[in-house]
DNA sequence: GTCCAAGTACTCGGATATCGCCTGTCCGAGTCGTCATGG
DNA sequence: CCATGACGACTCGGACAGGCGATATCCGAGTACTTGGAC
């Protein structure tokens, strides 16, 4: 059971846009080139991002992708959720149905003891994740290194 | 990210194995024909709980799988880690060190906001599969429907 | 009747295919800036 | 000098390959039971 990397790659991605905010849309070739992702497939990453509401993009020059709202209305399982999809880790496949106490009619998904157990781990999980804004994240790092904010912003502005 | 169905296999297995105990070892076969999965894999997917200790395994007529220790002293997150392997689905490439930030030297899996945060849920979720025993899970099914035990060892003495 | 030994059926365990998803790449449609040209 | 139109460069978006792990299967090694025969 493994998260795609392109979790990581969106997050990170998120932060630097707001750091980039006040210089315009960024395109998909510079936020790659930040920590060296192939371009392309990041693309493919906020292209999801884009899908979900999370970024609006704009094509041509000047173009790219921009926070579609505040840090502060963006969560990690919001961005997680965009890029895993929103379906669960673990799928009841009600095999209890075959069983000999198996019935028609019974939701297993909600009956099943394993089943239930598995959902409500992973709803901690969620709950989380949900808790946590990309705010804070922003934040957390502006208080741990204050210097980050503007070495992004040069960095883009070289790769201009 | 999807965790494999094995996990769901072989949390009901284990239960079935408990139930069956005074009957002796109970083959992957029967324990397959019981909910209509494939044998040969699900066979697979216990051997890995012998690799984990949880189930002991017997060769030859009248052998098969038997549990290890009581079902009070396995974890559901015993069997998932078993299944599913240690590692956590999370996995922190620290591409902050190609960022402009980025020092040689530093752990960002201990560092970075983003990398803390998937830790933390992924902890939740963890302590939440930890804290369920096996047992729990046994008096639950058997207080919902009392009639399970006897069910499914009638149902394996039919398969002997 | 009892003991023994060979044969047989059954089981796990690992080696071997197959499939789907994650990863990665490429090209086309659309857009904006630029520049030459004419008034 | 200014307006205008065509050109070109740049960007996203989706269509198109490759690789790796999950899924599924098969066969060999080992074991315990069975069965036949000898004593």
């Amino acid at each position: 059971m493994q998260m795609g990397e392109g979790v990581e790659w969106a997050l990170h991605s998120c932060l630097n846009l707001a750091w980039a905010e006040a210089d315009g849309a960024v395109s998909a070739a510079k936020l790659a080139a930040i920590f060296d992702l192939p371009p392309a497939y990041l693309n493919k990453q906020l292209q999801a991002l884009v899908r979900a509401g999370i970024l609006t993009s704009s094509s041509g020059p000047r173009g790219g992708f921009r926070l579609a709202r505040d840090l502060a209305d963006i969560t990690v399982m919001d961005v997680v959720a965009a890029i895993e999809g929103p379906q669960e880790a673990f799928r009841c496949q009600e095999i209890l149905r075959n069983g000999p106490t198996g019935r028609d009619g019974v939701d297993y998904r909600e009956h099943c003891a394993i089943s239930k157990t598995m959902r409500r781990a992973e709803l901690a999980w969620r709950r989380e994740l949900a808790a946590r804004t990309l705010a804070e994240l922003r934040d957390e790092v502006e208080a741990a290194s204050p210097g980050s904010p503007g070495a992004y912003r040069r960095r883009f502005a070289e790769l201009k």
